[in-house]
DNA sequence: ACGGTTTTTGCTGCAGTGCAACATCAAAAT
DNA sequence: ATTTTGATGTTGCACTGCAGCAAAAACCGT
């Protein structure tokens, strides 16, 4: 069960370069197949939510990329919806925040954030089973749904044994 | 079946006067039971959300009630959280907004919020059904929920019909 | 009614969020 | 080569949300 928890929560000492590459070439394949150009600050946006692994805010992103010269909010905000229109990140709605997504998300089921209010990480797990309960709630309200949020706090697999 | 919608999604020509009164009063009781103080300006909160009948920002709730003297965004802030502590008033995550409860939650089930996209109208759907799956997905993950945040985006019935 | 305590509200200031409007510059299409 | 599209930079602004302190109001025991 262990191994399980993990594809959800990954271990705070898992190979943070690794899974940050493998998901930048994800990215960039994914967008040389749309014809989607995937810039150098869209890159570095992707790449500076990818390293934290945590969900950042559009300040939080400025300073880890604010080095050389510090871009406007809105420079940082274009580069996110971009980024989020190409499912490569979620907004944390309870939070006005960001995460780079690691899955390929199957079809368009819905994501069920689990976010640790110890530490900050956030994790997907499977929604399908929800989703079904959920669009039965909006027939019986009369109600065409669109996109369905779902965002839970709570304390993490890795904080629990602490 | 337009009956069940209507207790989720009331219609845009029900009697708003009588609903507010009824909530208002209910208010009044729940906080005499729990000496907790509706004071002045929470009742005035309460009453502008309930009689907008929609998820307010705290600067529209200053406006609505600015006609004499406008308080500071942190008095209605104060006062949202006592409405909130007390379940007379939710927040919409999604849209960094608030919105007067309506009806006596059953226990600490979760409740879905369906958002009309063309209307702004809310509704709260039971959510006790997707509640078991998601705590189902939070313990396959190893995860302990606290609160669950559900919100979808969509068209209402009244709005679908037009 | 009095003073003391607690609660609530008012006030100032601040950091973060998020967008609109416009200018500029580079890439792609014609 | 010219037009069109897209990305970024710049400025400015409105809203969100809280911290810290001071003043006012409500509560309580004597």
């Amino acid at each position: 069960m262990t191994s399980k928890a993990q594809t959800v929560f990954p271990a705070p000492d898992h190979d943070h370069g690794s899974c940050t590459s493998t998901a930048l070439a994800h990215a960039e394949r994914l967008c040389a197949a749309r014809a989607q150009r995937l810039t150098q600050m869209r890159r570095q946006v992707l790449e500076a939510l990818l390293t934290s692994h945590k969900p950042l805010g559009a300040y939080e992103i400025i300073d880890r990329l604010g080095a050389k010269r510090r871009p406007a909010p809105i420079t940082i905000y274009r580069a996110l919806d971009f980024l989020r229109e190409n499912g490569l990140v979620h907004r944390i709605e309870s939070r006005n925040s960001f995460v780079a997504c690691v899955h390929s998300h199957a079809g368009n089921d819905p994501v069920v954030f689990l976010i640790c209010e110890r530490c900050g990480a956030v994790g997907e797990a499977p929604g399908g089973a929800a989703a079904d309960s959920l669009k039965a709630s909006c027939r019986a309200a009369g109600f065409t749904p669109k996109s369905p949020v779902i965002e839970i706090t709570g304390i993490c697999s890795h904080c629990r044994q602490h």
